[in-house]
DNA sequence: ACCTCATATCTTGTTCGCCGATATATAGTG
DNA sequence: CACTATATATCGGCGAACAAGATATGAGGT
């Protein structure tokens, strides 16, 4: 799973959220370190529903303009967890490993 | 920064190894689950070497065949250091909503 | 009234990095 | 002598991210 795969499922984690909405989210959610693109966005999100992770949720008419919510699916989440066990793994061994230079490398 | 890179840089950072080693050891800290394909393997150690992240520790000539090993620079500590941080971050904002969605979201 | 800006979705072209395959060289094994 | 394992290196293809722009509408300023 790519990065912002990752960020977009993080997002829709909680409640369901229309495309800007996510963008404003990861925007947050990253302390404004990552800008998700909406290029980006778009083929992500098609992307994420052809694996069943996301779906729509409903879309609202507000103030003319559509807003089309993405929902987190069962097997998102499970993806999302998953993916996040992965990338804690992942973190624990660069830890572990930079522990043992600072014992042996610099000696 | 790119997954086969943070992993290179995590083989690298308590020891230094050579190509084949390193892909050895991104397959055994994986559990086996990444492997890293040599294709991949130079481009990322010439981007890392490029941007001082690693750089080429000593040539051994082991059984006529030459082994080029590298090594983690301090820089590539941080940089290891700093993409471990967000990638925690990044884990545990998951695992936060997540757990977000399981009081609000199946209720 | 009109023009611009903010919100919002979607498309298109370019770039960048990973992957698979291939090339080269040597030592050990059948 | 051919085949395999070790080892470094390169090339073409492909998929994903990115930047930028097209489209649409309501709000606000002049």
């Amino acid at each position: 799973m790519t990065e912002p795969a990752f960020l977009v499922l993080t997002a829709l984690a909680d409640l369901p959220r229309h495309g800007y909405g996510i963008v404003a989210e990861v925007d947050r959610l990253s302390g404004g370190g990552v800008r998700l693109k909406v290029g980006t966005l778009y083929g992500v999100l098609d992307r994420l529903a052809g694996d069943g992770l996301v779906e729509l949720d409903r879309e609202e008419a507000w103030q003319g303009r559509l807003r089309r919510y993405y929902r987190l699916t069962d097997a998102g989440a499970r993806a999302l967890e998953a993916e996040a066990a992965r990338l804690a793994a992942n973190v624990a061994g660069a830890r572990e490993r930079l522990r043992l230079r600072h014992q042996g490398g610099t000696a």
